[in-house]
DNA sequence: GCTATATCTTACCGGGCGGTAAGATATAGG
DNA sequence: CCTATATCTTACCGCCCGGTAAGATATAGC
C-alpha cells in the first residue's frame, strides 16, 4: 500500500476515532479520493475503493456526501480554490506583460503538481452534472480570460509580438495543463525545475537570442521567480 | 478529405447492404466510435451507443471485433499511424534542429485536429490492458525521444539555446498534445491556423524578438515574423 | 429456385457499482 | 451507569453494460 516511504501520513488515520473533527474527516476523504482518482480516474474508483483505503466502510462515506459525484465536484473546487489564489496577486503586480505571462506560468505550474490542482485539468468533466459542470467551465474560462488579457496587455506595451491572443494563450495554458498528465511527485522531477524552465521556454522560446541583434536597451530578460 | 465539418456522409450508410465489403464496414466502425469516445469518453460509450449510431445492434459488432477494448486500441493504432507518417519525413529532412522543432510542431498539431490523431492523447490510457498499454506507451515514448533529439541537435548545431531538453519537450508536447482538448472540427480555428501559430510560438517565443524602441508607435507593417 | 454461408437480431446472463435500509457501536453528557 | 446522538457496519436492491447463445435473414453461386 505505501506507495513512498517519504509522503505524509496516511489519511485514515483521520478515521482512528469516531469522535475527531469531522471536518479533518472529510478533508481525508476529500484527499484519497483526489489521490485515487487520479491513480486510477473517476470512473474507475469505486466507492468501495475509497472507504478501503480510510479503512471504513462504503456507506459511512455518506455521512460526509450525498453522492459520489459531490465528491469530484468538491476536488475541483479545492483545486480551482488553489488557482485563484496563485492568481489574484500576479494580476495586482506590476510589470510588462510579458513578465505577467511568465509569473503566471511559474505560478500555475506549480499549482499542476499539486494533487487537487491536478484534478482540475485532469479529471473528465463529462463525469459531472451539467450543473456542476457549468461551474466548473465557467471557472476554466476566468483562467483563459486572465492569461490572454496578459498577452493582450503585452502586445500593447510593446513587450510580445504581435499574434492571436487566443491562440497563444491556448499554446501556453496547454503546456501547462499537460504538466498534470505526467507529472509525478516522486518523479526526478521537481515542481520548481518545471515551472522556471516553464516559464521562460514558453515566453523566451527556444530558439537562441542573436546578441547582435539585441540591444541591450531593454533591461535583462524577464526572470520568473 | 473535405475540410469542410458539414461534409462527409455518416458511417452507417456502410451498413446499409449486408454485401458490402467487411473491410469499409470495419473502418465504419471505427470512426463511429473514435466519434463517440471524443463526444462521451471511452467508458461512457456503450456498445449500444455504437451500434445504433451504425443502425445495427450490439452482437453485429462482435463481427469485426473481439471486445470492446480491441476498438479502443485500434483507434489509438489509426491515430499513431498518423502521427508516425508525419514524422518520419521530418527526420529525414534537411535544416538546424529549431527548424526540425519546427516542422514537427506544425506536423504533429495538424495530426491533433483529426479524431484519430486526438484519440491517441485524449483517450484515457488506462482502459487498455496491461499489454496493449505497453504497445502504446512503447509509441508515445518513441514521440518523445525523437522530438527530444530535434532539441540536442538545436542545441548542437546553435540554433536552440541551452536547457533540458527533456522538460523543454514535455512543454512542447504538451501544448500540442492539448490540442486534442479543447479543439473542435466546427469550430472558429482551422487546423492550418493553429499549427502555423504555434510552431512559431512555441519556437520563437512570446517575447518580441527586435526590441525596437517604440513603443506604442505601430511597427508599420512589417514584423511578418 | 435452392443451398451454403456470412451477417445480423432477439433474448438473456452475470458482475460491478452507486445508493439505501436498518441495525450495531462508540462516545459525550448527565 | 444510563441515555441520546452521531457514527459506522452488514446486508441488500436495481440498474447498466459487456458479452454470449441461438436462431432469423439476406445474398452469392449454382
Amino acid at each position: 500500500m505505501p506507495k513512498s516511504a517519504l509522503a505524509q501520513q496516511p489519511h485514515w488515520k483521520a478515521f482512528a476515532s469516531r469522535r475527531r473533527d469531522p471536518t479533518t474527516k472529510r478533508e481525508a476523504v476529500l484527499k484519497t479520493a483526489a489521490e485515487l482518482f487520479l491513480e486510477k480516474s473517476y470512473g474507475r474508483t469505486s466507492l468501495d475503493d475509497i472507504a478501503e483505503r480510510l479503512n471504513i466502510t462504503k456507506p459511512a462515506l455518506y455521512h460526509y456526501f450525498h453522492k459520489k459525484e459531490e465528491i469530484l465536484l468538491e476536488c475541483y473546487r479545492w483545486g480551482t480554490g488553489l488557482i485563484e489564489e496563485s492568481l489574484t496577486e500576479i494580476a495586482g503586480s506590476a510589470g510588462t506583460g510579458l513578465e505577467k505571462v511568465a509569473a503566471f506560468v511559474y505560478s500555475y505550474a506549480n499549482v499542476m503538481t499539486v494533487n487537487f490542482g491536478r484534478c482540475v485539468m485532469r479529471l473528465d468533466e463529462g463525469d459531472l452534472s451539467t450543473q456542476a459542470l457549468e461551474e466548473v467551465r465557467t471557472y476554466k474560462r476566468k483562467i483563459d480570460r486572465r492569461l490572454r488579457s496578459f498577452i493582450q496587455e503585452g502586445i500593447r506595451d510593446g513587450s510580445i509580438a504581435p499574434c492571436d491572443p487566443k491562440i497563444a494563450a491556448f499554446s501556453i495554458a496547454g503546456a501547462v495543463n499537460w504538466i498534470c498528465m505526467w507529472y509525478e511527485p516522486a518523479g526526478p522531477l521537481t515542481a520548481e525545475e518545471i515551472a522556471s524552465q516553464f516559464a521562460r521556454t514558453l515566453t523566451q522560446g527556444l530558439a537562441r537570442r542573436k546578441p547582435d541583434s539585441l540591444r541591450r536597451a531593454a533591461p535583462a530578460g524577464p526572470s520568473a521567480d
